[in-house]
DNA sequence: CAATAGGGTTAGGGTTAG
DNA sequence: TCTAACCCTAACCCTATT
């Protein structure tokens, strides 16, 4: 009766994975108005669009082992930090007044100074997990998906990536749930409030009340 | 971030419902803050009870059918009339000082007496629609689960509400729009208002002022 | 501002086509 | 038999209205 059943082309998952990293997984409707998207997708619906990242979240290689999907927008017009081990990133929503999600591995924010420099590939997971918003975190598949799908990475990178989780789920610094990691909050001190401050390259900052959310502990 | 989703139990759905039997549908935040219920929906908001007030009602069968929810606190603490055809019931709403609904089928308060005596199904019917308040009136649906939930009813219940239902409606006596039925209002007297008298067991009785809203037409 | 009504959207279990 | 695609709807969100 109905239509024949429409495969998804790599282009379209393309703009939906894109749509996901800029607006967050769960924002289905948003990612679809959004005019970057909204040509490649218009002949999906927004209960399409969840569905088909339920199914490549599932899947084991939904995200990084297509050539054609990875180059068509990789990297299309945000900014990605440098590959600095030491390079503190900072995301600040700029929706609202609140911070929801930030990542810093040295200086300024952290409660406690670490006591070594937090991993290249720590700063990747806890990017990966901050970008996809999911809402009860990210599974090891689409992690690995957003890191391959953003950087380069070797071939056998999940083979890497595992253990990291494991030993960051073990450290507390990731909290395992469902096969699903989510950014550890400090559990000592859920009443915390926390004013951050931005720094603009042109020297300007502001300053703006978090959120008691996700963010990284220093270790 | 955002919970899970948080399914209703069936200790929840019967507060719901009894609340709604007590204080009126649309009436969440009184149901709420009843300490009968309060602790049994203390994680339910306002808006989650209109919700899902909304999503029993349109399933056909959210109440009648759920013998665990049936059974929790049917006739839990209030008082249901007696089986009697010929008995007159008379609900006073004891929060504030003005009648909300009122059911009767002879004499003290009717403006025309009936030609004969209404028929038992009818004041099951009329009474289910007065205590569930519905402010458009109440569907087929909800009309059967409360009066299921309230009485002993025969298996195929709904077969014999149709034909009623119908029947009220043909002869004024129910109003339905959008499959939603009300009590018919004199609509030739709109302006007027009505002085309830309400005659306790023990020969006490107080006088309250109505308001002109829904109320039983003799026929 | 607090509450409700009603439309809109999402999450998650389930089903179907290929 | 497997699974991407699709369906169903309870649960939840957004906004206008009062």
């Amino acid at each position: 009766m109905g239509a024949p059943k429409q495969k998804w082309t790599s282009e379209e998952e393309s703009a939906l994975k894109a749509g996901v990293v800029k607006h967050g997984a769960g924002k289905w409707r948003t990612i679809l108005k959004d005019p970057e998207f909204s040509a490649i997708l218009s002949s999906r619906s927004n209960v399409d669009l969840k569905d088909k990242w339920r199914n490549m979240s599932v899947t084991a290689n939904g995200w990084g082992s297509r050539e054609k999907a990875r180059l068509a927008l990789r990297r299309s017009q945000y900014i990605y930090r440098s590959d600095e081990d030491t390079s503190a990133s900072l995301e600040l929503d700029s929706d609202d007044e609140e911070v929801k999600s930030l990542t810093t591995s040295n200086g300024l924010l952290q409660i406690a100074a670490p006591k070594q420099p937090v991993s290249r590939l720590e700063n990747l997971i806890i990017e990966a997990i901050n970008s996809l918003k999911e809402p009860s975190g990210s599974n090891k598949s689409n992690i690995a998906m957003y890191i391959e799908d953003q950087y380069n990475t070797p071939p056998n990178f999940k083979r890497i990536l595992s253990p990291k989780l494991k030993a960051l789920a073990a450290s507390g610094k990731l909290i395992k749930v469902n096969r699903k990691y989510r950014i550890a909050p400090i559990a000592a001190f859920p009443q915390i409030l926390i004013h951050v401050m931005h720094l603009y390259a042109d020297g300007s900052w502001v300053t703006k009340k978090s959120e008691m959310g996700r963010w990284l502990m220093g270790d």
